[in-house]
RNA sequence: GCGGGCGUGGCGGAACUGGCAGACGCGCAGGAUUUAGGUUCCUGUUCUUCGGAGUGUGGGUUCGAGUCCCACCGCCCGCACCA
């Protein structure tokens, strides 16, 4: 282990920056800022509400992390990364004239809560409180700004009343797609009863029971209960939401199988939003890979439906590509597809029924497998195109997917490389309808020809349609797909057979878990199994208290086990008696929890208003933190201004949250349509792991290197790159930098070591370059053996101070666009500077010394507060305004410019900074360096002379 | 397969809209302090046969390319029979 110079103590130099010092600094001013409240910001309205310090304050900033959840290991190194980013930030920007709002929670709900509890046998409640409290002292022993007033969790009852009634909101919605928007349900009851619309059956709204009235608003509202095909997870005892599926269809959380099943649960309706969820990407300020991520997830397709005839009915399809419909020559269905029993013939019964077997058993990751023959079988039926009016053969595979469009599709081999690979395989006809360029032809070594029997593979593309007309109908010559697709639309529509469609990947989003640690609904259901919400003054509902926690789990791979909510066996608190309006009766309680994104889909909202016992938020408070910033730019969106975290939740919580926020936008409860105006993904901090031969982790810490290869207890062991992490053996905890270094330190070498959004490597080993130069930043101002402070009023030279302004410049820019490693270089360089200087001279001028703590104060706080109180000031420099640099000082009178010869540098020659081009030429072309350098070309002859004034000069001879 | 990103010293990484490649830090080498080691400080540190060469490879545009264009190789991420 590090001594970090303990012995330099008893040499003599008892005032020297050392781990001990910065440690008994840190600690003094955290508490020092906790009694100040230095970090509280003011409020507009409401119980936070101050406004003559706002006023005093500019303008507003919010700066948020990602909710982060409490684990029972502890924060590691890696953890820390983003929020050292946004601590920074703020207060680079407290320093630059902004009322900044930063503060933390902790999403301490959710499935991992529950597990580590039942391992233990210690109520979640104990275990999520434990976490909580180690993780805030981990984070308060980082100097983090927070605002400690605003610091929230999901798990408080007084918080997750507001989750509560939000999902009321919700359910007391609809969509209305033709203003594009949600609203109050009663305004559709209302329509309904004024007969302004329509029930979709045709059926009069007086003519229904009480209770079919009530299904058909139930179907309306954005959350809904629904027997749907849902994924049952029996390894976690609870049913998940798509995006918590893996590719490999499997469990986000714990790894384990996931089924499809048809359950009863709630589903909220984001699918209505798709559209603007999609749209409104484009008013973020986020990366494109992140935005890409949630426009795949929605999957926006443009298409028709269309309709073909068969002895089972219409079997509808949705096609991209309603231009090719004069080739399809054959439909393909899910096997799970509900008209298969209906069109399967008595002579294929057998082959249909066996095949459906045999899909079923295949898990989902095999299915997917793209490198698979084509399998499938004749249902024995026959459908008929609407377009040629020939029958064609209806045949179920596999590789249609019920979960997808209408779960059948018609076939155009010639124009679909899958359906072309399944024509070869069972040998269907391939109809060409399409000319392809001569080119494509070219490419596959084949001459031009129709007959697709000589293909290699289907045609995709525009090229000028062929054998494309019927008596009403004709695409023939028509060159483009898109004008093909438009004309082909309007015939289908014309005649009856279709309409353009938009169809999305998107899902309803699955809402309810069958777990303990969890939101409970504030549903019941009454004797008709209606579910009704609890009226604002009876929530929340509180989470019973309970021993019996733990959810029944099964056999991971036991596919028809049946879930169980611990909720369900609490029947005092299930069966529960109220007036809802009716009179007292009796109700049985939802006994589902909410998924854990629930919390997380509002939570930044709360860090405004967390107090209020009113409302969630204010809205005036809401309008000033979050509102539309429409004097940046007219389509701002609103939201947080500054986003930090990692890539993992681009189509979870980031979708979930944005759903809920336009619900409330259209509700009146907002007045941002957007909660994250801006996003930056941090990157991660990657450690070394090493696994034995075995293949098992060991310890990072206990191996040794030797010529480049690795050994763990004399045995050689692999290396891999990973996160950091427990699981992996490599984890490193900020409380062993704090002892071994200080928080400052810490903070530094995280923001050193990279640009914030890039993974690195941890070195430990490299942590040691921060702390010198904090020693060195000390050394320049603190005499180490008598604490005395080096500062002077003498004037600064001029070098110096020259090189302090182009720092300050440098500094301000970098620390902006969160470039924090090299504002650090910067600063490392001007100390280096410095150092000499003071080693020299033995005194630092203030003019110096003071805008350098100001400058390295967002990085490393505590020592600059430090600082700060022995260069004589007693403020905390917390608000003290960042240093501007001096134009004057970052102009030189003269500039040194390479010149080049043939592009490679060959002198170098003092220009005045002010020289015009031809100035330039005259000086380089006479100075000595130059001439030698042109080997005796000469200078009046030179081909070309290119001078870039302030840069170089260029000389081709 | 499709989409996106990235390849710079022994290592992490700098290099603004094309204009001095390798800032800053680690490590390493030498030196100072020290009984010694460690700590701390100072100097040096891309490679080199000392001519030069050099930003994954090959080509191109340009007076000039790490930066722009084309092809390829490698790594990472997302999606994946999406009709």
């Amino acid at each position: 282990m590090h001594d970090n110079g303990e012995s330099t103590i008893d040499a003599g130099l008892p005032y020297r920056y050392t781990a001990a010092l910065a440690g008994e600094i840190e600690q003094r001013w955290q508490d020092q800022w906790d009694v100040d409240g230095t970090f509280e910001s003011p409020n507009p309205a409401g119980p936070l509400a101050d406004p003559d310090r706002l006023a005093q304050l500019g303008e507003k900033l919010f700066v948020l992390d990602m909710f982060p959840y409490p684990s029972g290991a502890g924060l590691h190194v890696g953890h820390p990364l983003g929020y050292i980013g946004t601590d920074v930030y703020s207060r680079f920007k407290r320093m630059t004239g902004h009322n900044v709002l930063y503060s933390m929670g902790f999403d301490a709900f959710g499935l991992p809560a529950e597990q580590y509890a039942v391992q233990t046998g210690q109520h979640p409640a104990i275990t999520t409180d434990a976490n909580v409290a180690n993780m805030r002292r981990q984070l308060r022993r980082l100097g983090l700004s927070h605002d400690r007033r605003r610091s929230i969790s999901t798990t408080d009852p007084e918080y997750y009343r507001w989750t509560q009634w939000i999902f009321t909101q919700i359910f007391n919605s609809w969509y209305d797609s033709d203003l594009e928007r949600a609203r109050p349900i009663d305004e559709l009851v209302a329509e309904f009863e004024s007969g302004s619309r329509q029930v979709a059956d045709g059926r009069s709204w007086s003519s229904l029971s009480e209770h079919e009235r009530r299904n058909i608003v139930d179907g309306h509202r954005l959350a809904y209960v629904s027997e749907a095909p849902v994924n049952w997870c029996p390894g976690l005892g609870t049913v998940v939401a798509n995006e918590e599926v893996t590719s490999d269809g499997r469990s986000d959380r714990g790894n384990f199988p996931v089924f499809k099943r048809n359950m009863r649960q709630w589903m909220m309706r984001i699918t209505a939003y798709a559209d603007r969820l999609i749209d409104d990407l484009d008013l973020l300020d986020w990366s494109d890979a992140i935005k890409t991520m949630q426009r795949n997830w929605i999957g926006r397709s443009h298409g028709a439906r269309v309709n073909f005839a068969s002895p089972a009915g219409d079997i509808t399809v949705f096609t991209t590509r309603p231009d090719t419909l004069f080739g399809a020559s054959f439909m393909v269905l899910a096997p799970e597809h509900p008209l298969v029993a209906s069109l399967t013939s008595a002579e294929q019964s057998h082959a249909v029924e066996e095949y459906i077997r045999v899909a079923g058993l295949r898990s989902d990751i095999d299915r997917q497998d793209e490198t698979r023959e084509k399998s499938g079988v004749f249902t024995g039926s026959y459908a008929t195109n609407p377009l040629t009016g020939d029958d064609i053969p209806v045949w179920i595979a596999d590789y249609v997917l019920i979960g997808y469009g209408t779960g059948a599709i018609m076939a155009v081999p010639c124009g679909d490389q899958r359906d072309f690979d399944f024509a070869r395989v069972f040998d269907l006809p391939i109809p060409a309808i399409q000319q392809p360029p001569a080119e494509w032809f070219e490419g596959h070594a084949i001459d031009p020809s129709l007959d697709t029997a000589t293909w290699p593979e289907a045609f995709v593309g525009n090229a000028p349609y062929v054998n494309s007309s019927n008596a009403s109908l004709s695409l023939n010559g028509v060159a483009n797909v898109a004008d093909g697709v438009a004309t082909t639309n309007a015939w289908l529509e014309a005649n009856g057979h279709g309409e353009a469609t938009i169809n999305y990947k998107l899902r309803d989003w699955l809402f309810s878990r069958q777990r303990y640690w969890g939101e409970p609904f504030p549903v019941v259901y009454d004797e008709h199994g209606s579910p009704h919400t609890l009226p604002d003054e009876l929530l929340p509902v509180e989470l019973p208290e309970t021993d019996s926690f733990s959810p029944r789990t099964f056999d991971p791979d036991d596919e028809h086990s049946n879930p169980e909510s611990p909720l369900d066996r609490l029947g005092d608190w299930v069966e529960v008696t109220l007036d809802l309006g009716d009179g007292p009766k009796a109700y049985r309680r939802d006994t589902n929890v909410m998924p854990q994104w629930a919390g997380s889909c509002w939570y930044e909202m709360r860090y405004l208003d967390p107090t209020n016992t009113e409302q969630f938020v204010h809205p005036e408070v809401e309008q000033y933190w979050m509102g539309p910033r429409t004097d940046l730019r007219p389509d701002h969106p609103g939201g947080v201004d500054l986003y930090v975290g990692g890539v993992e939740h681009a189509v979870l919580h980031l979708l979930y949250a944005r759903f809920w926020h336009k619900v409330l936008f259209d509700l009146g409860h907002v007045s941002s349509k957007e909660p994250y105006a801006r996003l930056f993904n941090q990157g991660y901090i990657l450690a070394n792991a090493f696994k034995d031969d075995r293949g098992i982790y060991v310890d990072a810490f206990n191996v040794e290197e030797r010529d480049g290869a690795f050994y763990f207890d004399g045995e050689p062991v692999l290396r891999e790159w990973g996160k950091m992490g427990k699981s992996l053996k490599n984890a490193v905890s900020p409380d062993e930098m704090y002892d071994t270094y200080g928080a400052d330190t810490l903070r530094l070498y995280e923001m050193a070591m990279g640009p914030l959004d890039a993974s690195r490597p941890w070195e430990t080993r490299d942590v040691v370059g921060m702390f010198r130069f904090l020693q060195r930043l000390w050394r320049t101002m603190i005499d180490e053996s008598t604490g005395g402070c080096l500062v002077n009023d003498d004037p600064a030279d001029d070098e110096t101070l020259r090189l302090l302004h182009r720092t300050i410049d440098v500094v301000r820019t970098e620390m902006d666009a969160l470039r924090f490693n090299t504002a650090i270089a910067k600063l490392i360089e001007l100390n280096n500077h410095v150092t000499k200087y003071v080693s020299s001279s033995g005194s630092i001028p203030r003019e110096i010394a003071e805008p350098i703590v100001l400058m390295v104060a967002p990085l490393v706080p505590h020592v600059a507060e430090e600082l700060w109180l022995r260069l004589g000031h007693d403020e905390t420099i917390t608000y003290v305004p960042f240093p501007h640099p001096n134009a004057a000082l970052l102009v030189d009178d003269e500039v040194e410019m390479p010149v080049q010869i043939r592009g490679k540098v060959r002198a170098r020659v003092m220009v005045p900074a002010d020289a015009d081009e031809a100035l330039i030429t005259s000086i380089v072309l006479a100075h000595p360096a130059v001439l030698a350098a042109l080997e005796g070309a000469d200078p009046a002859t030179l081909k070309k002379v290119i001078v870039v004034p302030g840069r170089m000069v260029n000389l081709v001879p």
